[in-house]
DNA sequence: GTGCGACGTTGATCCACGTCAACCACTACA
DNA sequence: TGTAGTGGTTGACGTGGATCAACGTCGCAC
């Protein structure tokens, strides 16, 4: 496996033999040596069918999860019954970082469609860490990218109307299928509306009625899960100079 | 300095003679040897005046700082001007941390009092965190305790309704001065309404009527800026079985 | 003191989005 | 092919919080 060589963004190889993990090695360029013992990382695979839980809040925090097939959603419940979607994570990233700080997983984190993923034991992450030149800087990349990508979260939710959400939405997904190597004009959702909604402060219809408008606006063509995006520079364009919400 | 004695909450005693670094290593009880190594980490200190910034969304990152005394906002502002506040830290907390990913920063971080941080120089943080036994964790679980505190306020933000959020927002407050040795009942907002109100994704009017119907409900007392809390009870019985809003 | 500027409160009005409800599309399975 | 269930769309209507506006209060400079 050439592992030394730069991997480019635009297909999905693999960073070891276990597993896709080059969010967490291969931006920083390891050295073949050092990614032949990150095998030691990946403890088994787990599948995990649609709408079955990878773990849930309060279970017992040993590992985190690199998706090497499908996606997830993670959330978190009121006491009240409220569901709030924290995330969506598709192929090559990672789950289960809040875990660390609690020793116990602070949301529910659910399969999208059948998915599998790699095992990442924590205590063998935190030991090779200290060995593998540049997986412990990777690692913490990886949970600062998770900060920045929720702040993004804060600003949608804070401070953007609905159109705008939904649009900011529809570009990250873009750029997250793109930076797997799909086209990043046309894909398909594996949520429900009710579950975005959820994501972006908003009721299913709110979400629905967004995407109608979209559509009738020739800015992008929907039918159900599937999405084209027929003008991704007009779906920017709502993101600024819009009069504040919220 | 007693460095292996488990230090109560009950008070901000420090960690190493530089600087409050308890959330880096008390937790996880380090040992006095590796304690006193913990100032290696600290450079300088610096002293940041109200309303001045401590860093700035685009500055290179290369280092986070401890916030030593004092209280800061993290905020991020769109092209069109509109400002969300990310984030508030108070004394002991970690600033910083969403640099590492991009080597820039991507937020600001603004004193909202005067202020002294230590600096922590990044590079210094891992090459002791790969020596120190127990560091490396506990840098871990401040980034995923910073993961889990967003997605609360993504909760917040996402699922509740005005006076949920005022509710949460003074909990937590009262939450974090009493785990700083302080009153947990009677405190001082160091923020304005407004930025409040942008950190809930509220306007600072609807802030404001928030706490004048919880004063005249007799939940909490307010005066300007100086908060006590009368019926933290009635507060958190707000934020359960209200009808779903947002 | 007086004046000024930042911050906070309160009222009146408006509107974006929630709510409720009906209907439609797709899939699964008998 | 019918039937049931889940998910999506669309319309009518209500409301929580934004907006606009006026006024109050505090702290500071002089």
């Amino acid at each position: 496996m050439k592992a030394t060589v730069p991997i480019s963004s635009a297909g999905l190889k693999t960073a070891c033999s276990q597993c896709n993990l080059q969010e967490l090695c291969l931006p920083f360029g390891l050295s073949e040596n050092d990614i032949d013992r990150l095998d030691e990382l990946v403890g088994t695979r787990r599948k995990i069918k649609r709408q079955q839980h990878l773990y849930r809040a309060g279970d017992l925090f040993e590992a985190i999860y690199a998706i090497r097939a499908g996606s997830f959603k993670t959330d978190v419940l009121l006491e009240d019954g409220r569901e709030q979607v924290t995330g969506f994570q598709m192929t090559g990233e990672i789950i289960g970082l809040d875990g660390i700080s609690t020793e116990f997983h602070t949301c529910n984190s659910i399969a999208l469609e059948d998915s599998e993923v790699c095992v990442i034991p924590y205590a063998k992450l935190e030991e090779l860490s200290r060995k593998v030149e540049g997986l412990q800087h990777q690692f913490h990349k990886v949970m600062s990218r998770e900060i920045v990508r929720d702040h993004g979260v804060m600003m949608l939710l804070g401070s953007m109307r609905a159109e705008e959400r939904l649009a900011a939405f529809l570009l990250n997904m873009s750029q997250r299928f793109t930076a797997r190597g799909f086209s990043s004009a046309e894909f398909h959702l594996r949520m429900t509306r009710e579950e975005i909604g959820s994501y972006l402060g908003l009721k299913l219809e709110t979400v629905s009625r967004a995407f109608s408008r979209f559509q009738d606006e020739g800015l992008i063509a929907v039918q159900q899960k599937h999405i084209r995006i027929l003008d991704g520079a007009g779906l920017k364009r709502l993101l600024q100079h819009q009069p504040a919400g919220g």
